[in-house]
DNA sequence: ATGCGAGGATTGTGGAACAATCCACAGATA
DNA sequence: TATCTGTGGATTGTTCCACAATCCTCGCAT
């Protein structure tokens, strides 16, 4: 029966089966513990510095504390936490030095990214990542223009097409994530780069790659200060 | 009493003992179990593909099933192991596409960490390495050309001055060293490469680092060629 | 050959136990 | 008073055990 379904269309559902396999085929408890803890870390619920005790999360949680040190093992391979023999897991409280390596790794990266292109769904990709910086803008969203603006960043990176450097600019942005919430800085910190993302993705969607790296350094090196001053 | 002692020269004895703080904390049994496997790994004792169970290793090592597990997240999130859902840890195999992605992300670390240059005693670093390489292979020392060529790519990022990136970097060439592993190219394969790297550090020696970063990628692409013919 | 079901092995997860370590605080000493 | 010491409580590091869920194998029936 079902003969009308081609090969062509049963390979298409087959597929789209696969994508479902995330709801079908659970992740395992302290994976699922783990990206609860990030989500929470990164909103700024457990500020930099905060202790986890094992015991008092496994327990909110419903999980055992085995469960619990796994999700630890994986959150501190990403440096979101930080382990003190005896003592416990922390939060990370990234210091200078730490923003000054991001801010290295992240030239490197987005620069290089850019310089060497990429195919035209990750240049409109960027585009609706600014976009939707100024939409935030203009309505006054302060926390989704901070989102946007790192989506724009992760989507330069992508041009590289690279799992293992996408993977890397994720985990710096976090660290971002926690270096803004140790260290208040000005409501319209990101906003005032969303014209300079405009200008760089015009200079992407005009094919410009190399004007738009040598763009990408200046801009980098500012955001650097910028972060540096308010942080110390 | 011991009033010999100065103030100097008793806080340069605290600094050694601070040196000898690994004998005195012990890194974690997690840990120790986890280098113990990157090591065994990258020897190639556990060919790629290769079932690790819990129990078996953690009866070999003296150690509990839950500290092998504790391991166990830390390579997984180093792409040493692979974890299938209820069926247990494998040592990755790493297909074409992991190569590729690896030669992509390497060309956009070690180009742009060449171009930006480094401070001196990296490019020192970088010639120790090359010299290696080129004494090993007079010695017919297959084995150590390898390892001299992987550090002297190492140290190329180095120059970046990241310890993000530099990370990333060791886990990549771990990552080539499974694919070595799994397939067996010509014993000459490094060893081809020794007088480009001798080449390139010359470059490097002589602070012309954008003609390093130049050369530096017609090199990776003949590179990531010849490993993806010999893996086919 | 294909499908089905039972049995055994391994993983996923929870829970308890205990030594080692750290922390806070009280008491002793100079 | 200030510093040292020691004691008790709390938390981590690690092991061990239990058990459900899942997978694999193999034999059997269709």
């Amino acid at each position: 029966m079902m003969e009308t379904n081609s090969v062509r269309s049963q390979s298409a559902a087959l597929r789209a089966l696969g994508d479902a396999r995330v709801r079908v085929f659970q992740l395992p408890t302290a994976v699922r513990v783990a990206d609860a803890l990030r989500e929470q870390i990164s909103e700024g619920l457990f500020p930099p510095g905060s202790r986890l005790p094992e015991e008092a999360i496994s327990e909110a949680l419903g999980v055992s504390r085995n469960t619990v040190r796994e999700a630890f093992v994986e959150l501190t391979g990403d440096r979101l936490l930080v382990r003190e023999p005896n003592r416990g897991v922390f939060v990370a409280a990234p210091e200078a030095s730490a923003v000054i390596d991001i801010y290295r790794a992240r030239r490197i990266l987005e620069v290089g990214a850019v310089r060497g292109g990429g195919p035209r769904d990750l240049v409109a990709a960027a585009r609706v990542a600014v976009d939707d910086g100024l939409a935030a803008r203009t309505r006054g969203e302060v926390e989704a223009v901070g989102t946007a603006n790192q989506h724009f960043h992760r989507v330069l990176v992508a041009l590289a097409g690279s799992a293992r450097l996408d993977r890397l600019m994720r985990q710096m942005l976090a660290e971002m994530r926690l270096v803004f919430h140790a260290s208040k800085l000005p409501v319209d910190f990101h906003q005032r780069y969303l014209d300079v993302n405009d200008e760089l993705c015009r200079l992407l969607e005009a094919g410009n790659f190399e004007a738009a790296a040598d763009a990408l350094v200046p801009y980098l090196e500012r955001s650097e200060g910028e972060v540096l001053q308010s942080t110390r």
